[in-house]
RNA sequence: GCGAGCGUAGUGUAGUGGUUAUCACCGGGCGUUGCCAACGCCUGAACCCGGGUUCGAGUCCCGGCGCUCGCACCA
């Protein structure tokens, strides 16, 4: 039996009891969309959930929710349409595609910075090979865009956007707001989960790179000079697998980790720390989890340290989180786009006082004197130490020299008290690729077990997400017991937060295995005995074992 | 995007130009059955879409869409 026999039946499975199913499949699917089914559905609902949790317990951190259909202005601010737009062209020969910048690499020193127009003519300039067939003729260069585009509006007012790459745009763009929200206090943090588009060339592995996916990130802020105070002992006890840049694989704690300098950041180790224990909690096998370091030319040129948290399934090891310490990039990247303020303020320990016992300008003799120069001259004048003698001849920063004299100028006495000052945060930001979390918690949960000589198929989910809590049978649908375990199934679905399932067709051999086959942690049995003296049987999944417990304990 | 292979009930499949499209599991109903895919009877459900060749196409040809793999792209 190889793996990719397994994966065969795994995918079997999960198109024909709900779990995944190809979107659209009526009208002929479409690449790269995938529907979450009935069952499928409650998982990632749950994974949503658990995620939320895992980081709320934080603290400092809120969630928010942000549009997908995002002004083209955000997107040129974070650099998005310059990072995810190619410039693609075709061999005329063999028609194969390739980036014109990748071509011209060996004739320019930077053929990424250049403009569509630039490589076109760079391209017929130098013609290179083309790498598949070796001839040199290209078809015209054209941008080819990874995010959706759209037209927020209709007509002539409509303008140009995309639907988002990320979601974390949003919680850039909405700092102001999270800044008062969290009293003008640093550390904290903002989150969202939400569908995020990229119109990839080419999806592939089934779940693993979609066109449409669920995502789910926190942008965590912090003051860079105010040293982090992360506890890293929770995680002694666990080492963990990483991959620092580049290097072989070395098990050791998150704590060492940072004393020896692996892991620039302890709020990024913590992060780390955090994300396994999330992996575990959704059912990840720990074992088939490990850290991988970006290295210095893959990572974004703006990133301070990056860390992939991998997991290894039946497309080998895949990335499914990104941890990145990304400095002060994307605020200051807004900034300077917006002409707003996107920073914090920061006390001084001590207010810094300077007392400034020197010269100005006299305003009312050196305006009319130096006239546009004025501004200069002041500049000039205040530079100068108190001991400088009247008239003096000083060179202006635009290089023009003037003569200033005694009635030009005045003693300027004062002092300037700065108890704080402003400064763009840093952020470290935890991306999640839910789907493909979604899927490698699938993965290591499929186990096909022998029983009585055939495969016996079971979801060995945990309750955390298992995408039915309970489940609810009668041993046959009649003498009253149907009715009875109708109303335990009504009951158990009023109660916040479970999800019970019915099934009364079959026999209870085959409801049991239907119910292990999606995954159902528990199952309850009403029979003859229940019509009796109000308990039923509540057989585990895991170890088949049967209880009698009352009705009311459930 | 290029190349190769593939596309038949919910799932897995048989079917090399000729009746009513095979088989299994599956689903539903009724009955038997005192708890782990049981049995009997009944029953449900498919040739990806469009064009062409042909007296006749699930089968051959072309195009589209989708799936898998390789290359490329991408995180």
């Amino acid at each position: 039996m190889t793996d990719e026999e397994r994966l065969d039946r795994l995918n079997g499975m999960l198109k024909r009891r709900g779990f995944l199913l190809p979107s659209f499949e009526i009208h002929g699917g479409s690449k790269g969309l995938y529907d979450f089914g009935p069952v499928g559905g409650r998982i990632r609902s749950k994974v949503n959930q658990e995620w939320l949790h895992h980081w709320l317990k934080l603290g400092n951190v809120v969630e928010i929710s942000c549009p997908t259909v995002t002004p083209y202005a955000v997107l040129e601010a974070s650099g998005h349409v310059g990072e995810f737009s190619d410039f693609m062209t075709q061999c005329m020969a063999c028609e194969e595609a390739s980036r014109a910048d990748t071509l011209l690499e060996p004739y320019h020193p930077n053929p990424d910075a250049l403009k569509r127009d630039d490589l076109q003519n760079l391209l017929a300039q130098e013609e290179p090979v083309c790498p598949a067939c070796g001839e040199a003729s290209w078809s015209e260069v054209v941008a080819q865009n990874l995010m959706f585009n759209t037209t927020i509006g209709a007509g002539a007012s409509g303008r140009p956007g995309f639907l988002r790459p990320e979601t974390a745009q949003g919680m850039f763009t909405s700092f102001n707001a999270l800044y008062r929200h969290f009293r003008e206090r640093l550390p904290f943090g903002a989150m969202q989960v939400g569908k995020g588009y990229r119109n990839e060339i080419s999806p592939r592995q089934g779940m693993i790179r979609l066109r449409e996916f669920n995502m789910a990130e926190l942008e965590y802020f912090i003051d860079p000079e105010s040293a982090p105070n992360d506890d890293l002992t929770p995680w002694d006890t666990t080492p963990l697998w990483l991959v620092p840049d580049g290097k072989s694989p070395v098990k050791m704690t998150l704590s060492a980790a940072c004393q020896q300098g692996v892991i620039r950041h302890s709020t990024v180790a913590r992060f780390m720390g955090i994300t396994h224990e999330f992996l575990e909690a959704v059912g990840i096998d720990t074992k088939r989890i490990r850290f991988r370091q970006h290295e210095g030319d893959e990572m974004a040129h703006y990133a301070m340290d990056c860390w992939d948290a991998e997991i290894e399934g039946s497309y080998g090891w895949i990335e499914c989180v990104g941890i990145a310490h990304r400095g002060c990039y994307d605020l200051e990247s807004h900034e300077r786009a917006t002409g707003k303020t996107l920073r914090a303020r920061r006390e001084f320990d001590e207010p810094r006082t300077t007392v400034i016992d020197a010269w100005t300008i006299d305003g009312s003799t050196a305006g009319p004197a130096f006239k546009a120069n004025a501004g200069l001259v002041k500049i000039a004048v205040e530079a100068l130490s108190k001991d400088t003698d009247f008239p003096a001849t000083l060179t202006l920063e635009n290089g023009e020299v003037v003569v200033v004299g005694p009635e030009h100028v005045k003693p300027n006495k004062k002092t300037v008290k700065e108890t704080g000052e402003w400064f763009i945060p840093h952020v470290i930001e935890p991306a999640f690729g839910i789907d493909r979390i979604i899927w490698h918690v699938i993965d290591h949960a499929y186990a096909e077990l022998e029983k009585n000589g055939e495969t016996y198929t079971v979801m060995q989910f945990t309750p955390a997400v298992a995408p039915v809590d309970i489940a609810v049978f009668p041993l046959y649908e009649k003498d009253g017991m149907d009715a009875t375990a109708a109303e335990i199934h009504r009951r158990l679905c009023a109660r916040t937060g479970t999800f019970s399932m019915y099934d009364g067709s079959g026999s209870i051999g085959r409801r049991y295995a239907r119910a292990d086959e999606i995954g159902i942690p528990q199952c309850v049995t009403v029979d003859h005995q229940t019509l009796e003296d109000g308990t039923v049987t509540l057989r585990d999944r895991d170890t088949g074992k049967q209880l009698r417990v009352p009705i009311d304990r459930l």
